[in-house]
RNA sequence: GGGCCGUUAGCUCAGCUGGUUAGAGCGCAUGCUUGAUAAGCAUGAGGUCCCUGGUUCGAUCCCAGGACGGCCCA
């Protein structure tokens, strides 16, 4: 009669599922741990440790969140988790985005709306926070489903009436020091509805335009410092015998700009040429002088050649107008198209006008709202601009400055609206000043005590300080935190008083920005308060808000220096657009008001890309949003995900590359239920320390070690996938070696066999390191084993209650006994058809070989390697490998049919089936039971 | 068009300051196991290290140019 031993054996009893089904159990686990209040717990327990803080940078609260958030936000989360588990007090306050012109506009369509004056500004501000109320909510409770940790009760978001206090505050403090100031800027305008419009307002069409060419002559003076610089005897010579007309030549499209010039932009490297065409001389690019002259060229001689540079400062004449024009040099010169020499007019164009700033040109924008010229634009005045482009060549001719006049088709920016042709027209913004109180020095050496990883962040970032133009910081928008500015009634002044800003800082702290557009500016003036211009006394409030990098910009005021966060923050991380929005408005801000960098280390994420490295796209299929993700494949797959991939730098994300770390986090899984199901009958005071156990544990225990070690260490180098690859490594590798050859003496021997303890004591050991190390990451897999574990082997409720297990020592013999164990083990399996128990093996060692196994009795190799019967040959003969060899034989005796091993059977009649090991544990089991 | 970055097995990635039979996990193929079982163990096949030149005794690694891709700007 064959018994049924299996019953007898201590097989793995876990209720920690194979199958994770996370999508339903990790929203239980994010009510659970707001139920716990796990994070705040966790907090109180580090208070009087170090704060570590990682400043959050604010996503802007329109539309779902898709995976480059979630990366961002994820990679954030672990660094959190990773800080918290290392006992620091690391507050991490979630921060939101909320005004600005996309939320204005989506609620203006949703409204029906098609121009902003229609409508109440008090009312369409009602109406905006409540759209952007919703995205709040909807994007903080998917940013909580992804098991991020932070103090989501006191969020931060830049409506808040005390956020909103702060802005202006701030504006106070620039206006103090004297930061602000209003100037002339350039803006896209369209005349049919009378407004400005935004970069997202816009959309190209094709139209018909006349193309230009046009002469800015030189005038004597100015001939002669042309050929200073040009230089050579020959070239003033040639050009004095001759005493041709010179000029340079430029092509526009638009005519109509030519009263605002006020210089002619030339490329730095470029090369420019002085041809003589036989009745004239024109300066130009060289590669392009044969497009630009045409059939003129071929006559043409080449008097002398240039570089652009040598020529900035030098000045010509208007062709239309008494006055100068400034050869200035810019990047953006086209050297495909025209003449490498381009009209700039700083009041009508968004380049130009940055080359105007950079130069000090004079911004003329002779256009008012509707598109006529103004007084200033002398014969034009009263001309609609595209009616009067034909006047304007026309007197070119007449002038004897056009070269050539044709008509082009090509793609012209228009409104989204109306779809009327735009333009740029000047308009008075404020700004804040680059240059005041040395503002960008300050700022590009305050990015010295910064971190960046990448490294070449800092330089990336340098840049953007250096190119930075004057800030703008001034919107015509309502959506938005006003600018206090007010305007004398008396002579038009515009004022930013700081004693008025701080008025208005208090005013908003209590009833937030609504009231400005309410209350009579009288509240906010200081007593006797009195224009500096001309001693007005009635003044009007300006209605421009502030532009939305400002507002996100000053996050570091409104968040941290207060509430116990310390000022600047440790780290921050953003994807790689940042380095030109948040990473420098916060920068600016920061050098301005406080003479410092506001973080310590700038962390870059890269772009989410899909699968064929192209940007994920909706209409191409590829995009998904980050609720979608989860609801198909958890959270934790894609946490995983996350850590899988380098987030530095620009990723792939898609359903392969998923299923992929789907199979990883399978393995993950199973081999943490191993643990699990191993060690639930283990009781607390039968755990077995370190130094009590067998030599087999302890090199299990110490690998356990160093690979936790490892994965804290790469955690604080902030590398993510570093530790990916360790955990992956621990959890196969103990997998492939310990736990399979534990499974005898789990299964087999007494449940209260010292040698079965020894081996849960182990397991226990690294399962409890194990998920400290996954929880940054894997943060519901963790805790959900944590909680399957039995409550008295875990001592915490929360799987974030535990510690990273660091290990100063890092020793490395035992490191080497492992490799060892490894290759043996490979080769038992591969040398023979005989499998595990049904072989017997002969160990073939130099003294060298022995020397390294020597802590291991030939029991202990026996189990390691899972078989029978274990030889031990030492011979210097067997010297040469560098891994010793291995020779398998069948197995002696019979197979127990209770443990599988190979033993003399039959010794007692009772059990004739099983060896007498087993038979002795049968017995005890009935007895004891 | 400009600035910055990237390009190693089907996929995700290691390869420290130039010299290795260029590695791992996943996938794939094959075998074993069926007492971790929608699991576990083992073996194996996969790579002109993007291309072209240069430096060097020697380059995946350094330099130059190019191709492809990304971000920002135009």
């Amino acid at each position: 009669m064959k018994r049924d031993y299996r019953k007898t054996l201590n097989l793995p009893v876990t209720e920690f599922p194979m199958q994770a089904g996370l999508a339903k159990s990790e929203p239980l686990r994010v009510a659970w741990w707001h139920e716990q209040r796990t994070y705040e717990r966790r907090l109180e327990r580090n208070a009087d440790a170090q704060p570590w803080i990682l400043h959050d940078g604010p996503p802007y609260a329109n539309g779902e969140l898709h995976m480059g958030h979630f990366l961002t936000m994820v990679v954030k989360d672990s660094f959190v988790k990773v800080a918290l588990l290392d006992g620091k007090w690391a507050k991490f306050v979630p921060g939101w985005d909320m005004h600005g012109l996309p939320i204005e506009l989506e609620t203006l369509r949703h409204l029906g709306i098609t121009d902003f004056h229609e409508i109440d500004p008090l009312e369409l501000r009602a109406r905006c926070k409540e759209r952007a109320v919703f995205w709040f909510e909807r994007q903080r409770d998917v940013r909580m489903r992804m098991g991020t940790f932070g103090d989501y009760a006191h969020s931060y978001r830049t409506i808040d009436p005390s956020y909103e206090s702060v802005i202006v505050g701030t504006l106070a403090d620039l206006a103090e020091r004297d930061q602000i100031y209003k100037g002339l800027r350039a803006t896209l305008w369209c005349l049919h509805d009378e407004t400005a419009l935004a970069e997202a307002e816009i959309e190209y069409e094709m139209r018909r335009s006349p193309s230009i060419y046009v002469r800015f002559p030189f005038d004597e003076k100015q001939l002669q410092a042309l050929l200073e610089r040009v230089g050579g005897p020959s070239t003033s010579l040639r050009l004095a015998r001759d005493d041709k007309e010179v000029s340079i030549l430029i092509w526009t499209t638009t005519p109509w700009t030519l009263p605002g010039n006020s210089g002619v932009a030339l490329h730095r490297n470029a090369i420019y040429a002085l041809y003589d065409v036989g009745d004239e001389v024109v300066l130009l690019a060289e590669d392009l002088a044969a497009q630009a002259l045409r059939e003129r060229y071929s006559g043409a001689t080449k008097i002398a050649t240039v570089r652009g540079e040598s020529l900035e400062g030098l000045e010509v004449r208007h062709p239309l107008f008494d006055r100068n024009a400034t050869i200035v040099l810019a990047d953006y010169v086209d050297l495909e198209t025209g003449t490498g020499a381009v009209h700039t007019a700083p009041g009508h164009g968004a380049d130009d006008f940055e080359t105007g700033m950079a130069y000090g040109l004079p911004v003329r924008s002779p256009v008012d709202a509707t598109g006529h010229f103004t007084a200033e634009a002398g014969p034009y005045a009263g001309l609609q601009i595209f009616d009067a482009n034909a006047k304007i060549v026309d007197d070119l001719r007449k002038a004897g400055m056009l070269l050539r006049g044709e008509e082009i088709e090509h793609s012209y920016p228009h409104c989204w609206r109306c779809h009327n042709p735009v333009i740029f027209r000047a308009t008075s913004q404020w700004f804040i000043s680059m240059e005041r109180n040395d503002l960008r020095a300050h700022a590009l050496a305050a990015i010295d005590a910064v971190a960046y990883t990448p490294e070449w962040g800092r330089e990336r970032q340098r840049q953007m300080i250096e190119n930075h133009p004057e800030w703008c910081i001034s919107r015509q928008r309502t959506w938005g935190t006003p600018i206090p500015a007010i305007t004398c009634t008396a002579c038009n002044a515009s004022v930013l008083d700081a004693r008025v800003a701080r008025a208005a800082a208090r005013r908003f702290a209590e009833a937030g920005a609504d009231v400005w557009w309410s209350d009579p500016v009288e509240r906010y003036l200081p007593e006797g308060f009195a224009c500096t211009a001309c001693g007005g006394t009635r003044f009007e409030a300006e209605r421009d808000i502030v532009d939305i990098w400002f507002e996100s910009g000053v996050s570091h005021l409104a968040v941290l220096g207060r509430n116990g966060l310390p000022w600047p923050s440790d780290r921050v991380v953003e994807g790689s657009d940042q380095y030109r929005g948040w990473f420098r408005s916060s920068l600016m801000t920061a050098a301005a008001i406080r003479d410092a960098a506001p973080y310590r280390h700038v962390v870059k994420n890269g772009w989410v890309n899909d699968e064929a490295g192209r940007p994920m796209s909706k209409s191409r299929g590829t995009g998904i949003d980050a609720h979608e993700a989860m609801d198909r494949w958890g959270a934790d797959v894609l946490r995983l995900w996350a850590a899988s991939v380098e987030f530095v730098d620009d990723v792939r994300f898609g359903p392969h590359v998923i299923e992929q770390v789907a199979r990883v986090y399978r393995n993950i899984r199973n081999r943490v239920r191993f643990m699990l199901g191993n060690v639930g009958d283990l009781p607390s005071n039968a755990i077995v320390a370190r130094e009590a156990l067998g030599p087999l544990d302890t090199l299990a225990y110490d690998y356990a070690t160093r690979r936790f070690d490892e994965i804290a260490q790469a955690y604080d180098a902030l590398d993510l996938h570093a530790a990916y690859l360790k955990i992956v490594e621990f959890e196969s590798e103990m997998s492939a070696l310990y736990f399979d050859a534990m499974k005898d003496p789990l299964y087999s021997r007494a449940a209260r066999d010292p040698r079965r303890r020894a081996a849960q004591s182990v397991l226990l050991y690294a399962l409890r390191g194990f998920l400290a190390a996954i929880a940054p990451v894997l943060s519901f897999t963790a805790e959900e084993a944590w909680q399957s574990l039995p409550e008295a082997l875990r001592g915490s409720s929360s799987v974030f209650e535990l510690s990273l297990v660091r290990n100063e020592a890092r020793d490395g013999v035992s490191e080497e006994r492992w490799r060892t164990l490894r290759h043996l083990r490979a080769a038992v399996s591969a040398s023979s058809e005989l499998r595990d128990f049904e072989a017997k093996a002969q160990l073939q060692l130099s003294p060298a070989h022995a020397s390294a196994l020597e802590p291991f009795s030939a029991e202990d190799l026996r189990e390691a390697l899972a078989v029978s019967q274990l030889e031990i040959a030492i011979s210097s003969a067997f010297g040469n490998a560098r891994m010793p060899q291995v020779v398998v034989s069948p197995a002696e005796g019979e197979k127990c049919a209770r443990c599988w091993k190979y033993r003399e059977l039959g010794a007692d009649p009772e059990y004739p089936e099983i060896c007498a090991e087993c038979t002795r544990v049968v017995r005890e089991r009935l007895s004891g039971d």
